[in-house]
RNA sequence: AGAGAGUUGGCAGAGUGGUCGAAUGCGGUAGUCUUGAAAACUAUUGUACCGCGAGGUACCGGGGGUUCGAAUCCCUCACUCUCUGCCA
């Protein structure tokens, strides 16, 4: 959620940030929100004015029935009466105008950053760079969903009589696989000096409010009606919403956590072509990185989590490629973001393993994550996070690149957890 | 799940209708003293909104109500603790 002053400060700003995002009405927008503020301000004046005689007149009462003076009191009190009457319908009106002006934030996106291209949808995101090298895969190469029957390692049909469709059940050395991949992510990230953090999967209205999922998505995540709660989409929920309402010193940051759970994704109207096998789930496994940083700082912290994630996918032996996401691809949310794509030799398509973002102070005016700097000013934070990594895609992309006649090769750093070294 | 007791400032803990944003203690910060530190002493020490400012308003778990006036009374929701039950 963008901050009022924040428009009021910048509003061309904010008016072409809006534009690049091919919201047509952005003036229009903003001057709504920028009357709607200053509506707020009166409001609130007016009832704090009458609520201050009003208050002024319950001490004097105070007194004079203290002294014994009845008819003065009386007197006073029709003039509070008056006045908390007055006050009460300007409080009305002022929750009223907070509430319609909080909504109508709610729904304005965050700001793209200066360097965000222009682009209407995932066609047009920047190919930043390419990393290692395609596997040269024989003739009679598989695609993913072939080579789990033939090994046995994953069962969709399984999935489909106990659970539905998007749940699979991983067997054998496909459940081993997923407990190696979890394993070796999580002991990176804590190399990397993230705290590993284990949250719950489900999560309140308030939390969803917080990271931005609700209103709007949520029509995307599995809700419990019996005791209101929502399936998680992604371990940034709970993991960013331990900080809300929070005032942190600037000396214990930045919080960086790491947790690993599953994901829990509705994909109503999103299944069509290319989402056979693995390629989409309604339950994954994902090993998220969470960052907490000063407004200074969020930047470089960004290229390092960005960096960390390339780093995992080296030690993999995976081919990947890094965009920059363009302002149409942008999650509402984010100002800047990355996404890191494998390359899947089988299906000879890049696969969206990781997405990393900046969510600048969008998400910490929702939460109202603050910060003491060092000259005692409170301020907000800037939240960040990143997959490092989701598992199916980055499983998919394994099956496909290192597939032999002989079976499965299994790479090298997986090995010590995995304890085998062939998938056959 | 049943019965009971709670939820007050960073923490502990007083306050059961009137100048209470809230005693007191601890902690934090600054200063005095000291070569330095500790101790002691002094002062200060919540958040948010409105206002150029003086200042005003709100917040004692959340929401609502009674009253001229609520931390204090009523309703409701959430959470915590104790006992009983159940359970990994």
């Amino acid at each position: 959620m963008l901050l009022v002053s924040y428009i009021s400060e910048n509003k061309l700003e904010v008016i072409q940030g809006l534009q690049k995002r091919y919201i047509e009405n952005a003036e229009e927008i903003v001057e709504e929100i920028l009357t709607m503020d200053a509506e707020r301000r009166q409001s609130q004046k007016d009832r704090d004015d009458a609520l201050a005689e009003a208050n002024k007149s319950a001490k004097e009462i105070g007194m004079l029935m203290k002294s014994g003076q009845k008819e003065e009191a009386e007197k006073a009190k029709a003039s509070a009466s008056e006045n908390k009457q007055k006050a009460k319908e300007l409080s009305a009106k002022v929750t009223e105008i907070e509430e319609e002006l909080q909504n109508k934030l709610y729904h304005i996106p965050n700001i793209p950053h200066p360097s965000v291209p222009m682009g209407k949808s995932d066609e047009e995101n920047e190919v930043m760079y390419e990393k290692g090298e395609k596997p040269q895969l024989a003739d009679g190469s598989k695609p993913h969903w072939d080579l789990i029957e033939q090994y046995d390692i994953i069962d969709f049909e399984l999935g489909n009589k106990v659970s539905g469709a998007g749940f699979p059940f991983y067997k054998g050395k496909g459940a081993r696989m997923q407990r190696a991949l979890v394993s070796f992510f999580l002991d990176e990230a804590v190399a990397a000096g993230y705290l590993e953090i284990q949250p719950p999967i489900v999560i309140n209205e308030a939390s969803g409010y917080g990271t931005g999922q609700l209103p709007d998505k949520e029509g995307q995540m599995y809700f419990m009606e019996a005791d209101k709660l929502y399936m998680i989409p992604t371990a940034e929920v709970p993991i960013t919403n331990m900080y809300r309402g929070d005032l942190l010193q600037e000396n214990e940051l930045p919080k960086k956590m790491a947790g690993h759970t599953p994901c829990f994704r509705r994909e109503a109207g999103s299944w069509g072509a290319h989402v056979r096998g693995l390629n989409r789930l309604h339950q994954f496994d994902k090993v998220e990185i969470v960052e907490i940083q000063k407004p200074s700082e969020s930047a470089n912290a960004h290229e390092r989590m960005v960096k960390h994630v390339e780093m995992l996918l080296e030690k993999l032996g995976l081919p990947y490629r890094r965009l920059l996401l363009c302002s149409g691809d942008l999650s509402v949310n984010a100002n800047l973001c990355f996404d890191l794509e494998v390359y899947s030799g089988a299906q000879e398509r890049w696969l969206e393993v990781s997405s990393i973002s900046n969510f600048g102070n969008y998400q910490a005016n929702r939460l109202k994550l603050r910060y003491r700097d060092n000259h005692k000013k409170t301020q907000l934070l800037h939240t960040l996070n990143g997959s490092a990594l989701a598992l199916p895609r980055v499983l998919a992309a394994i099956l496909e690149n290192n597939q032999t006649e002989k079976g499965i090769l299994v790479p090298k750093v997986l090995q010590k957890y995995t304890g085998f070294d062939i998938i056959d």
